[in-house]
Order: C-alpha cells, then sequence, then structure tokens
DNA sequence: GAATGAATTGAACGTTCGTTTTATTAATTC
DNA sequence: GAATTAATAAAACGAACGTTCAATTCATTC
C-alpha cells in the first residue's frame, strides 16, 4: 500500500506531535522509540521522517514551540507596568499554575530532556527559560526595593518559587480532591507568605484544612 | 587476558557504583550503555555482570540505597519528640538541604529515573519517598495543631515545600557565590516564612542582599 | 481524464544495544 | 606448590535501534 485514503499532513503532523509529546512525557525521549511512535499515530515509521528530519528535531520543536507559547502567556497576561509588585507576583503565580496545569505533559518533556539536545539547541532553550525566570526576578526586586517584599537573596528566591510552583505538575492530577482554582490560589498565599508579602495581600484568600475538604 | 595484577571485586563493585551514578544523572538511564559505564571504570562490558544482572538491578540498586540512606539521615538527625514544631521543622530542613547536596548525582538519579523501573521496585522506592514526607507532614500537622503555624493544607504544603527544598540540586554548582551554609540558612528562612512560622523564629537568621555578596 | 504533487507503505541498511558464553589469568587456600 | 576460587577478557548472540529508499496509492489541477 501506499498513500491511505483521507490522509492529510496537517492532520497526522498534529497527531504525531500529541502522541510524542505524551510519549516522551511518560517514557522519556531515549526510552520512546520511532516505532513505537509510529504505531500510535496509526502509521509506518517512514512516515514521521515526512514530518521531522530526525528524532531530535522532533523532540526540539516540542520544547521550543512549549517555551515560546509559555513566554506568550505570560506577556498576555502581566498587568501594566504601573501595577504595584504584589499584583505582578500575583499574576505570575496565577498564570504560571494554570498554564502548567494545562500542558503537564509538554512541560514534562520541557523540564526533564534537555539532556537529549545538542549544544546549541540546548542553549536555545535555556535562553528561553532564562527570559521567562527573569521577569520574575524583576517582580522581586522592584517589590523589595519598594518595600514591599522581604527578600533576602533575589535570584535564589526566584529558583525556589518557581521550583515550588512548577512542582505542581509532579503531583497534581486531574479529579483530584483540589480543583485547580484552589491549587493556584493556595501556592499564591504561600508564596506570598515567602516572599514577606503575606500581611499586606494574601489573607483574604486563605482558608483552613477542614473548609478545603468541605468544599 | 583474563583477571587483571591488583583486581579486587570491592574496589570495582563501588567503581562501578560510582561511574553509574555519575554517568546516570547526566546522560539518564536509557542514555548510558554498558559499554559507556564499562570504559568510565576501565574494565570490559561483561565484568559489570559480576557485580549486578542486569542494567536496571544497577540502576534500583542506586536508587533503593539512597532512599534509605535519605530515611536513616533523617532519624539520625530529627529532634525529640517533645520539641517544638518550629525546631522540627529546622532540622528537617537542615537535613535534607545538605544531604541532598552533599549527593546531588544520586538524588538527580532517584527523582529523574523512575519511569525506568518495573512496577514493583518503582513501589518500592515510592513507598520509602511516601515514608520519607509523612514526616514532614506530621511536623506540619502538629505545628499547625499547636497554632505555630498557618497551613492551608497540610500534603499540599508538604509537596511545595519538598519541591523547594530539593530545587536546589538543579540550579547549585560548588564554588557558587553562595556557600552552603548561606543556602541553606536562606531556604530555612523562606520555609519558615511559608508556613506562618517566620514573625516568631527565622528573623534572626535573615540578612539583605548586600550583605550575602559581600560575605 | 491525463498529469502532477502529496502522503504513505514495505523492505531494507548498517549500527548499536544488553547480555551470554567460554577461556584465561590472578589471588587464595591448604 | 598444587588445587581452588575470584576476577576479568574476548568474542559473539539475536534483537532492536534510527534512518533511508524505492515503489505505490490518493488527491488535486488543468
Amino acid at each position: 500500500m501506499a498513500r491511505t485514503a483521507g490522509s492529510d499532513g496537517n492532520r497526522t503532523e498534529a497527531a504525531i506531535r500529541d502522541a510524542a509529546v505524551e510519549l516522551i512525557a511518560r517514557h522519556g525521549h531515549e526510552a520512546v522509540t520511532m516505532r513505537q511512535l509510529a504505531a500510535r499515530v496509526g502509521v509506518q515509521p517512514a512516515a514521521l521522517y515526512r514530518y521531522f528530519p530526525t528524532k531530535e528535531d522532533l523532540l526540539f520543536t516540542l520544547m521550543h514551540e512549549h517555551m515560546q507559547a509559555l513566554i506568550a502567556a505570560w506577556r498576555s497576561a502581566c498587568p501594566n507596568s504601573d501595577a504595584d509588585s504584589i499584583a505582578a507576583l500575583t499574576a505570575f503565580i496565577t498564570n504560571h499554575i494554570r498554564f502548567h496545569l494545562e500542558r503537564r505533559h509538554a512541560t514534562h518533556v520541557s523540564n526533564m530532556e534537555l539532556r537529549s539536545l545538542s549544544a546549541d539547541r540546548l542553549e536555545t532553550i535555556l535562553s528561553l527559560r532564562n527570559t521567562y525566570e527573569t521577569e520574575l526576578r524583576h517582580i522581586l526586586r522592584q517589590g523589595a526595593d519598594a518595600g514591599l517584599f522581604v527578600i533576602e537573596d533575589t535570584a535564589l528566591t526566584a529558583m525556589a518559587i518557581i521550583q515550588m510552583i512548577t512542582g505542581v505538575i509532579v503531583w497534581f492530577r486531574p479529579d483530584e480532591r483540589l480543583s485547580v482554582d484552589e491549587i493556584t490560589q493556595n501556592y499564591l498565599a504561600m508564596t506570598l507568605r515567602l516572599t514577606g508579602a503575606g500581611a499586606s495581600g494574601s489573607e483574604k484568600h486563605v482558608r483552613q484544612d477542614a473548609e478545603f475538604r468541605a468544599g
């Protein structure tokens, strides 16, 4: 056989991307074979090479688009530059958690498969990551300068916050006892306390365990 | 040739473990080949099979011993059960960061290579991990019950703290601008604020950016 | 409805993988 | 110093890997 009835390049490419994200997130890039991926898509292995020249190209494409989407999401979610730092931090945390919970698989790939990239492509991804993290560092520094935050070390605090709020994808599973909104408010409250902003902006969001379980 | 002069099974096994931890941490379990590992040890691939029956057995051994060492380290570092919750939390954070900074490679392996384990071995490791994390949950719950902490959700807060303090191994490199002690104090201060214990126990550790850079 | 391009198959390439087997040498025991 | 055991080398196994190539069929254009 050859070309199949109803075949469509755009649909096939999208199916490859979707299947690849899920398989790589679950088993890792090295562990996923092109045959395995092709079988999941419902196609022969050779067909994959019409869309991605190599296995690594496929991985890089997924990671690159994910990082660009993350930065784009923040650009459209961040408040005006004259907003106060607490509002900016709130927007950052909220956007980050929502974005990552919506794309758990893609985030896993972007965070775990860096070592499968060639040197120059690794640098491309790390540069995008740094661009994003710099946004948080700016918020923290401005807030600290304005006396709104208590921060010992801006870079270290930024890393700590990002590790904490990205970690949600490790344990969160849909149909969990907590809704996405509850989780977001919870992480936000912790972040505001962590940065010393708790007293001025977070109390209204704080609820106790019992209320969470009841709701 | 065959047995080499001065060869010693104990030394060879230790060399295999050390090389395996480093290689797996850097490249991932799937990406490391037995030939590559053997070359690093300075031995032929077949020699590895005298010490570990399969590649997965080697990985599991490394992860299992690491998790048991982590739990043992906490058992010998945790204060008496009549100590207050802030002291217990302080001991937990301090022990965790020191332990992980001393074993960055092994921690990387234990955290990233879970998907290379068979189902029953995965369960063994996850069970040990749960044992460890339960210790933190107990501290948080006791402190919340005693009114020392402000915690919305014990399980979620425990996950957030562990993600945050384990994340130190991702960015920390020796000969960094911050010493291990400074990093530990910094994470401790953030954790105490995050749990709402900041006002009563952490101020004496807080220092500003400028002082860190100067020190 | 012939010509052209897009989409895919089927088969194969050389390479590398984890692992096994057998033989050989070094250390230890008696 | 012979017998035994521990430690390794050397070579090979079949299987699976990423990838390529030619052939073939579907869809579109004119």
